[in-house]
Parts: structure tokens; sequence; C-alpha cells
DNA sequence: TCTGGGGTCCTAGGACCC
DNA sequence: TCTGGGGTCCTAGGACCC
């Protein structure tokens, strides 16, 4: 059995932990600080009954409600409050998987009573961080996920099987994991609606462990996979100059964040939006992997001039590493040695006086 | 004057090696 | 006058999730 915890409107219940004048209120956060330029990240559930959910532009979540409450993301609080809630999770000695900053999955080898585990873990997160969560139970993870989301907010739903047909039959297919856009528009286009119309088309899909975390409970311990950061331009931007002074920021901002977890890259991945021709890019993997902002930003650009944009016209910029190893970046020259000093020393700085008070020059163009 | 940002996994095809 | 088979790594792009 696997037991799902799915956070109950993870980050505006946080921000209504802290800030009591919030609790009950229609609230949204929002993705970046620009309250009418912005999608909701998350609405609390008071927005949510308004019909206000995520994904949705601030502007039209503003239009259905003015005196809808806006609080900006801070990542940082939630990454925290997750990792407590991780290490609350480990207490029960129960392989663990973190499946998403407001998803955790316990697996149950033969428990005597999961229903009251589950109560027993949702008062505790409750008693500890002011927030609710709901609880599947299922036999394997998609259907433990499914399970999740069915009592929401504050629920617990187990599917076994004296229930298995008829929540699967009452239980629309886009409700599953995985059938998002146009997977999910197939499977309806060749007429299925329910899960129950899809067990009978594959009754696999259910029975066997479709199963990421079935396969390997360690995930938690592994690297990650990439570290990017992208920005949406307020406007197409067509200035190279200001396109190669965000690929500066944008590689800082990732390199720092390797340098934090002790990572290096082999590989550099730069991505382009031009409303027009839609989403583009290239990657490149180099022999040396590396967590210099500007090396990474080298190596951008040189992906750039291949591209050989002839009247660029761009909308958005990403930067992403991936090939990722544990590792310190070792400096061989004497040249490179003097950067690595500096790079520390930019670190210290950045550290003690907040992240962006030293960033190089050419980045005050993205201002 | 529209609508973010950070991720994962999958797949097909190409380059290259033996 | 012609040309197998197997494998790995890399790349571009699509799709999905929170």
């Amino acid at each position: 059995m696997i037991l799902h915890i799915d956070m109950d409107a993870f980050f505006a219940s946080i921000e209504q932990a802290i800030n009591p004048r919030l609790k009950d209120k229609p609230l949204i956060v929002g993705s970046r600080g620009n309250k009418m330029h912005t999608v909701v990240c998350a609405a609390s559930y008071a927005a949510k009954a308004l019909g206000i959910y995520s994904g949705m532009s601030s502007q039209e979540a503003f239009s259905i409600c003015p005196k809808l409450e806006f609080v900006p993301a801070d990542q940082a609080k939630y990454i925290w409050t997750s990792e407590q809630i991780f290490q609350l999770l480990k207490s029960y000695d129960l392989p663990l998987n973190y499946a998403s900053i407001d998803e955790f999955q316990l697996e149950l080898a033969g428990h005597p009573d999961p229903l009251n585990l589950a109560k027993k873990i949702k008062e505790q997160v409750y008693a500890n961080f002011n927030i609710t969560a709901s609880v599947g139970i299922a036999k394997n993870w998609l259907l433990a996920k499914l399970a999740s989301k069915l009592n929401k907010p504050d629920g617990i739903t187990l599917i076994d099987d004296s229930n298995f047909e008829q929540i699967l039959r009452q239980t629309s297919l886009d409700k599953l994991c995985g059938m998002g856009g146009k997977i999910g528009a197939n499977f309806i286009a060749s007429g299925l609606k329910t899960c129950w119309d899809l067990y009978l088309d594959l009754p696999g899909f259910f029975n066997d462990n479709p199963g990421k975390f079935d396969e390997n409970p360690g995930k938690s311990n592994e690297l990650p996979k990439s570290i990017s950061h992208s920005y949406t331009l307020p406007t197409v931007q067509i200035n190279s100059q200001v396109i190669q002074a965000w690929i500066r920021l944008l590689s800082e901002m990732v390199a720092t964040r390797l340098r934090q977890q002790n990572l290096i890259s082999a590989t550099v991945h730069l991505w382009l939006n031009d409303p027009q021709i839609g989403n583009f890019g290239a990657q490149k993997t180099h022999q040396s992997a590396i967590n210099d902002g500007y090396e990474i930003c080298q190596r951008a650009l040189k992906i750039m001039t291949k591209l050989a944009l002839k009247n660029p016209r761009i909308r958005a910029i990403g930067v992403t590493c991936s090939s990722l190893s544990r590792g310190i970046y070792s400096p061989l020259l004497s040249e490179d040695i003097r950067r690595e000093e500096l790079i520390k020393a930019l670190d210290r700085i950045n550290n003690r006086f907040g992240e962006g008070s030293i960033y190089p020059a050419i980045t005050v163009l993205t201002r």
C-alpha cells in the first residue's frame, strides 16, 4: 500500500498560517511581485470557492474578486516548511518519497491500520505547522495520488477492493495524473470518459504498479536532474545587448544555486521564446563540469551564436544546467584560481547582504 | 496591455564507436 | 560496384506536473 500526502493549497496555507489576518480570506500567491502581471501560483480555499485556480492570470483573478489578498511567492519559506514536513514523516521509519514540494508518499508494507496512521499524520502536521493535508491510500502510487484529491481539503480517502469500481466509475479521466492536455484528449477522443472506462480498456494501467516510487524508494537522496532559471520580459525585446544581459543574470542565478548545493554541471541549455515562432533553443554538453556564472554564460552565448537569429524578437529567456554531479569546480590555471577566489568573495557578499547585492555590471541592462 | 517559473520523463534521430 | 549489426551518447522537442 502507498499512502500519499498532498498539502492543501500549500503556499496559500503557509501564508495564512504566518499571517492570521489572511486566515479564511480569498488569497492568491503570485509567481512574482507585480500583482497585475503574474499568474496564480496558489489560491486559498476561499479564493477557489470564487472560481480562482492556479495557473489563472492574476488579472483574471482580480477581475473576479477585486478585494483579493495578494502575496508574492516566497520559495524559501515553502521549501523550508516542506523539508520540516519531510523530517516529521521520516520519523515513522517507513520508506518515504519526496514527490514534489507539497506531496509525499509512504510505503506501508502490511501496516495494520493505514487509516489511523493517516489521521495521526494529519494531526501532527496541523499541530506543527497549522496547515492541513489530504491523504490518499491505495495499492499503488497512481491510485493513492488520485485518492488524495477526492476529499480535499483535509480529507482521507482509501481505495480498496470494496470501493475500487465505484470510485473509478465516478471519476472522470482527467483527474488521473498524466491525463493533462493532449494525452487525456486522445483518450477522450477514443471514447473513454471515466477512469472505469480506461480500466476496462487497459486493466494493467491500474493493476500493475506503473510506479516510479515502487521501483526506487530511495529517490529523495538522488541528485537533481537540472537547475534552471527563466524570465519572461514585460514586452518583446529586440536589443541583443539586453538579451545577453539577461542570459548573464540567469546564468549567475543558476550558478549560485549550483554552488549552494555543491554541484557542477556539464550541460548548458539555452532556450528562448519568440511569440511568433514559439519556444526554441539548444543545449551543449562539455567535457568539463562547471558552476561559474561567467563560464555558464559563455557557453550559453556560444549556443546563441549558433542559433544565428536574424531578427530576434525575444519574449522569454531560460538557462538550464543539467548533467549534474556532486563536486566543486576545481580550477587548474592561475587565472581560474583568481576567478575562484572572486566567486567565493561574491558569494560571501550576497550571503551576508542579500541575494543580488553584487552582480556583474552588464546585468544593469536587465533593470 | 494578455498568461510565471521550476522541474521530470520520453522519444526519435543523428553522430560516432567497435 | 556497394554497404551489417549493436551499442552509447547527445540533442531537440513534446508533454506533463506542481
